[in-house]
DNA sequence: TTGTAAGCGTTATCAA
DNA sequence: TTGATAACGCTTACAA
């Protein structure tokens, strides 16, 4: 009696298991597991019988091998400390999990290099890959979508999918909000440089502020924290602004803040709109005034995207491009006369 | 000239064609980008070069089946709104990048049914799992530590393995502040039934109070959300409560703001701790006091965890058990005489 | 409808 | 030190 040295890695059971107690061939299983309907009605309980009792799972990295397909989608974010991140990654991992799918992520601290090294370490064991505003050059990115399915999230760049807040009308909302108030200039507090969205939103609000006569003025880049926006508050003393538009919510949050430690009040020496709708912005003093992005939908979206040019079937397709709102709280007023 | 039909999945470059380029078997390669050093140092370089011409990389899939190691770990979260949970997952993030592993992450949405869902179809595919703020019951979470390496954080359960906040300093401040303050009882706020902490919490609450000769009463169980903490306030001004420890910072501000709302001044007519010391609760109005905890160590030390039940050198092991500290702000004072 | 067998890209064992 | 070769667990032509 030959002693057998198993030299399985785990002991979980196999098709072969299955395959043996249900008495039938290991492609049967195979067949019975992945194709229902199209066995013979007994075999199939046969085989879902002994799979349950044997509390039967495939194997998902077995299965990728043949198939090349992983069932997975990578998720980089730039900050995971932003709070408008969650209702992206929630988006994702919802509708992922809802098509058998599961979601890898992995965070770039805003570091291009890091964000450049994490992609390269996830996209050989993916399906696709979703860049949630990436903080990486035009050519990675074009390169990336070469490779495997890729949808940019808050990222136009040509050639390349993406899935990006329709921003247009909250920010027509905003600007002809400041304006009833009574301002005639705003200062736009821009977020990095390497940031594709920051630029978007300045080029908007330019846009629709000059066809309403509107003067706007630059500050930044910056980064995109409570410190980075606290850290404006000097220079916009300087330049007189009696409104700002801030890049996010999360900037907008630590002008706020700045501003009142200084002793400088918001909204009556200065308004402020910030951008997302984040967790907080509501309970700040007072609470901001900000462009609600629809983050949920966009992290949906994307992963649709993706499952799209997989070929899975997706059903239920989202809604169409998510459209951001005006939500106006206590952080603007009209100009002190 | 027979044309061969190419059954290759992807068309990126494996060991055989690295093997072809360099003029050795495929072993080779493998020996050669596995275990450097232990192979002739000229073969080792022309394989580097060969590899380096076809860009190869690994495909981890098929690595993963014939040795067991996916290098993924699992994170499951109870919900990624709650921004307590962001630093975990950088922490966790951070620490499997610096040692080659991945995290996969699902997220439950309170759910213990989603949660068990997810994590069934997600344990297949990482070398462990970690349980953040798990809402699964004991026997299910005893059996999956069965399965594969496991380790919960904050909360605790015989026999697996956990990383908690060590709270008992941190509430040992908090009520020493109130009492200090002239709170002679203090009402905690609890979490859900299903939260470990929650429960922890309280109790050792109760007993550091006790021992001070303080009265405990509990308000609960409660949704732990902003939500669940206003939906508390008539209770609580029933009860004429004049102090009260929240189970997190989440309920803590949605309190502080139902109150603020019914006109009802925090803290001159009741003070409010929270736990966690989140994003936003310092810029509440008044902003929180709270008992902070160190969400990156959580996290990066259970991936640590995970990896040396794996068998990894995880070389830097990151220092104790974290541990809690009250940080004074604006939502606590001398009750109302 | 089911069985047979080849192949997915690695690693690991055994010889050479 | 290197080359052959058999796994790893699954899918999928192709035959039966």
């Amino acid at each position: 009696m030959a002693t057998e040295k198993p030299r399985r890695a785990s002991t979980a059971p196999t098709i072969y298991d299955v395959a043996r107690l249900a008495g039938v061939n290991p492609s049967t299983v195979s067949r019975a597991l992945n194709t229902p309907g199209r066995i013979n009605a007994r075999t199939e309980e046969k085989v879902h019988a002994a799979a349950r009792e044997l509390r039967y799972r495939s194997n998902p990295m077995a299965r990728a091998l043949p198939t090349g397909r992983t069932s997975t989608i990578g998720l980089i974010l730039s900050d995971i400390t932003n709070p408008m991140i969650a209702g992206i990654v929630r988006g994702a991992a919802t509708a992922a999990d809802a098509l058998g799918y599961t979601v890898v992520i992995a965070e770039s601290q805003e570091s291009p290099e890091l964000e450049s090294r994490a992609t390269e370490r996830i996209v050989a064991s993916v399906d696709g890959v979703i860049l949630a505003a990436s903080r990486l050059d035009d050519a990675s990115i074009t390169e990336l979508a070469g490779e495997k399915p890729l949808v940019l999230i808050n990222r136009a760049l040509d050639g390349v999918e993406s899935v990006i807040g329709e921003v247009r009308a909250g920010i027509e909302e905003a600007v002809a909000h400041l304006q009833l108030l009574g301002h005639t200039r705003i200062v736009y507090l821009a977020g990095p440089s390497t940031s594709w969205m920051s630029r978007h939103r300045a080029a908007v609000i330019q846009d629709v502020a000059s066809g309403r006569g509107i003067d706007i003025e630059v500050v930044g880049p910056n980064v995109p924290t409570l410190e980075g926006g606290a850290a404006t508050l000097s220079r916009l003393v300087a330049m007189d602004a009696t409104a700002v538009m801030a890049y996010n919510d999360v900037m907008a949050i630590g002008l706020l803040r700045a501003a009142a430690e200084q002793g400088f009040d918001v909204p009556s020496q200065m308004s402020i709109v910030g951008f997302d709708d984040v967790f907080g912005s509501d309970f700040t003093h007072p609470p901001l005034t900000t462009i609600r992005m629809p983050l949920l939908a966009l992290g949906e979206l994307a992963v649709h995207r993706i499952l799209e040019a997989v070929g899975v079937e997706t059903a239920t397709e989202p809604a169409a491009a998510p459209i951001a709102q005006l939500v106006v709280r206590g952080s603007t007023a009209r100009p002190r006369a």
